[in-house]
RNA sequence: UGAGGUGUGGCCAAGUGGUACGGCAACGGGUUUUGGUCCCGUGAUCCCAGGUUCGAAUCCUGGCACCUCAGCCA
C-alpha cells in the first residue's frame, strides 16, 4: 500500500513550468526525462534527479521517459543498462513504453550533421586531439581556427560520409560546428560533434565507427522525444546556449523545443558521489562491488536496507534548487527510521551475547511469553518467545560498576527483561583472564509480562534470548564509508582514499536471534529492539541468516 | 584580469517590497515494558557596504566569497 507522498513544495523548477503553463506553452504538456549514462551504476544523486523528473511529471500528469545517454560505446556497458532500468523500477518510477536510447537517433544526428555542413554550420577538421586542445585557447585567450573551417561544402560533405564509412584511422578527424573560436563560452569554440572511434556498440554493434558526442546528441534527443522541460545539473548550464544553438539550427516550426533547466546536484556528508569516485572504490575493492551496503549507489542502499519510500521522502526533503549543498547524511537516515518505525516488525537478537542463569527459575522449563511484533502498529498483532533458565542479554548491558546514569544491569540491581520478567544480579564468575564468563541473577515470578502489581519501578529494560531456543546469526554492521564529511573537499589534491573508514564494516558472527528470526529471507527488514534497523542479506544460508545493520536506533544514552 | 552561476541559523531550504515557513542536527523538559517512538520548548534580520522607499532578504550601485567551463567524457 503507498502511502501519501508528502506534499511538495514548491521549488524555481516548479515556478518556470507553473508559468509555462499559465501561457500555454508546448499547449500546457509536460514531458521530462531521465537521462543516464549507462558507464556506472546509479547513485542517491542519481535517485535525486529521477525523483524530480518522474515527480514533475506526475504532478503535472505528463510523462517521464527512460534515456540511455549511449553516445560513448567504450565506457558503456550492458550491466549498467540492465542495472539502472531495475534501480529506477524499483525507486517505484514506471516510464510505460518510453524507455529510449540515444542510439537510437544514430541515423538522425547523423542527417542533422550533413545538414548542418550543407547550411555552412559545420566542417570537417583533420587536427589531432593535441593540436584541438591547443588550438582552443583559453577563458580569457581566444582560440585559433582550424584549417578545416575553410573548407567547401561539398568537400565537407565529402569528407563526413567517408568519416563514417570507415576511410580515416580513429582520432584521424573530427566533425565540428562552425560557431566562434573566440567565444567567451568555451563551449562554444567550434565544439566537437563527431569523432571516428572503432569500438562495438552494446547496441548498434559495428554499425559505426563514428560516434556524436554529447553536446551534439542530447538536446536533439529532447527534440525527437518532445521533451518540454529538460532538466540536468549545474555543470551543464555553460551547455545551455550551444543546446539551443543546434536548436535553432534544426528545429522544425511548431514542433515542441525543449528548454533546459539545471539545478544543483546532490552532495552527501561522509560519502562521495562522482562515478568516477564510485567506480574507483569498486575496483579497487576498496568495497565488495557497486552494491556494497555501504556505497550511496541505490543498489547498495537496497543491500542495506533502505526502503524506495524513504528515499523518495529524502528526496522530497532536500528540495531543488541551484545553491552548491552537501546534504548532511542524518537527513536520509531519518527518513529511513521514520518509515521503519512504523512498518518494520520487531525482534530480538543479542548481538554480543553475555550468558545469564536465572538461579532461582526452575531447570528445564519453557515458557512461551508474548511479545508485541510492533508497539507503532498493533494491527500487527504478537508472537511468542521461548523463555528458559539460561539467557544471553547484551554485553554492553551489564556493568559490574555501574556509572550513575547507567541504567541497566549491575550486581544488586534489577532490570526488566522486555516481555518477560524482573531480575536482579547476584553474582559475577569470571574466567582465568577476568573477563566477566556469565553472570547470575534472580527474577521475580510475579513479573511475569515485565509489569509489577506493585509499582515498584524498574528504570531499565533490556533485550534477551533464551540461550537453548535462540539460533545463530551473522552481524554485519556498517559505519560511514570516509572519515571526513567532505572527503572530496578535504583531499584537495590529494587522493580522498585516504579519508576512507577502516571501520566501515565490523562482522559479528557469535550472535544469538530468538528463534522467529529462522524464517526472515533476504530483503526482509525488521528492528532488532535497542539496536537498530536490520535486513537480511542475500549472503545468507539456510538457518543461518547474515543481517545488514541498515541503520541504528538514535540513541540518547548519556544525554538525559 | 574571460564567461556563466550561487550566497537566508551547524546542514538543507521557503520567501518574488510589508516587517524571516518548514525539515534535519543540537540542546532542554514530559510520556514510555525499545536510553526507540511520541509530545512540548530553545536559535538567524537574510555575504558586506552604500542607495531607493513610509517600509527591502526581496529593487538599484559597488564590493567580497564560493562553484562551473580550456575531454575527440557525459
Amino acid at each position: 500500500m503507498e502511502k501519501e507522498e508528502r506534499t511538495s513544495r514548491s521549488n524555481f523548477i516548479k515556478d518556470i513550468i507553473d508559468e509555462d503553463i499559465k501561457n500555454n506553452k508546448n499547449e500546457g504538456r509536460v514531458v521530462t526525462r531521465f537521462p543516464p549514462e549507462p558507464n556506472g551504476y546509479l547513485h542517491i544523486g542519481h535517485a535525486k534527479s529521477i525523483c524530480i523528473n518522474f515527480g514533475l511529471a506526475k504532478q503535472y500528469a505528463g510523462r517521464c521517459h527512460l534515456r540511455m545517454d549511449d553516445t560513448n560505446p567504450e565506457k558503456e556497458e550492458m550491466e549498467y543498462i540492465e542495472s539502472i532500468i531495475n534501480d529506477v523500477r524499483w525507486l517505484g518510477f514506471d516510464w510505460g513504453e518510453n524507455l529510449y536510447y540515444a542510439s537510437d537517433y544514430f541515423e538522425q544526428l547523423y542527417q542533422w550533421g550533413l545538414l548542418l555542413i550543407r547550411k555552412g554550420l559545420a566542417y570537417v577538421c583533420d587536427m589531432t586531439p593535441e593540436e584541438v586542445s591547443a588550438t582552443r585557447g583559453t577563458p580569457s585567450v581566444p582560440g585559433t581556427e582550424s584549417p578545416g573551417r575553410t573548407r567547401s561544402v561539398e568537400e565537407n560533405l565529402d569528407l563526413f560520409e567517408r568519416m563514417r564509412a570507415g576511410e580515416f584511422p580513429d582520432g584521424s578527424r573530427t566533425l565540428r560546428a562552425r560557431i566562434n573560436m573566440a567565444s567567451p563560452n568555451m563551449n562554444l569554440r567550434d565544439p566537437v560533434l563527431y569523432r571516428i572511434k572503432r569500438a562495438e556498440h552494446q547496441r548498434t554493434g559495428n554499425d559505426w565507427c563514428i560516434y556524436p558526442m554529447y553536446d551534439f546528441a542530447h538536446g536533439q534527443s529532447d527534440y525527437i522525444e518532445g521533451i518540454t522541460h529538460s532538466i540536468c545539473t549545474l555543470e551543464f548550464e555553460a551547455h545551455r546556449p550551444l543546446y539551443d544553438w543546434f536548436l535553432d539550427h534544426l528545429a522544425e516550426q511548431g514542433r515542441v523545443r525543449p528548454r533546459q533547466i539545471e539545478f544543483a546536484r546532490l552532495s552527501m556528508t561522509y560519502t562521495v558521489m562522482s562515478k568516477r569516485k564510485l567506480l574507483e572504490l569498486v575496483a579497487s575493492k576498496f568495497v565488495d562491488g557497486w552494491d556494497d551496503p555501504r556505497m550511496p549507489t541505490i543498489s547498495g542502499l537496497r543491500r542495506r536496507g533502505y526502503t524506495p519510500e524513504s528515499i523518495r521522502d529524502f528526496a522530497e526533503r532536500i528540495g531543488v534548487a541551484k545553491a552548491d549543498n552537501i546534504v548532511d547524511v542524518a537527513l536520509l537516515e531519518h527518513c529511513l527510521r521514520e518509515d521503519l518505525n512504523k512498518r518494520a516488525p520487531r525482534f530480538m537478537a543479542v548481538l554480543d551475547p553475555l550468558k545469564v542463569v536465572i538461579e532461582n527459575y526452575p531447570e528445564g522449563k519453557t515458557e512461551e511469553l508474548e511479545a508485541v511484533n510492533n508497539p507503532e502498529d498493533e494491527g500487527m498483532g504478537s508472537r511468542t518467545m521461548p523463555f528458559s533458565r539460561v539467557i544471553y542479554i547484551e554485553r554492553d548491558d551489564f556493568r559490574e560498576e555501574a556509572p550513575p546514569k547507567f541504567f541497566r544491569l549491575a550486581p544488586g540491581k534489577e532490570v526488566r527483561l522486555k516481555f518477560a520478567y524482573y531480575v536482579k544480579c547476584t553474582a559475577v564468575e569470571k574466567d582465568a583472564t577476568g573477563e566477566i564468563a556469565e553472570i547470575r541473577c534472580a527474577y521475580d515470578p510475579a513479573t511475569r509480562g515485565g509489569w509489577s502489581e506493585d509499582g515498584r519501578k524498574v528504570k531499565g529494560t533490556i533485550h534477551w534470548v533464551s540461550a537453548e531456543h535462540s539460533i545463530g546469526v551473522t552481524a554485519r554492521l556498517y559505519d560511514y564509508l570516509f572519515t571526513d564529511p567532505d572527503p572530496e573537499d578535504a583531499a584537495g589534491e590529494g587522493d580522498f582514499t585516504r579519508f576512507l573508514n577502516k571501520d566501515s564494516l565490523m562482522i559479528l558472527d557469535e550472535c544469538r536471534a530468538e528463534p522467529s528470526l529462522a524464517g526472515v529471507r533476504p530483503g526482509d527488514r525488521f528492528q532488532l529492539e535497542r539496536i537498530g534497523y536490520f535486513c537480511v542479506d542475500p549472503d545468507s544460508q539456510e538457518g543461518k541468516p547474515v543481517l545488514n545493520r541498515t541503520v541504528t536506533l538514535k540513541d540518547t544514552k548519556g544525554k538525559n
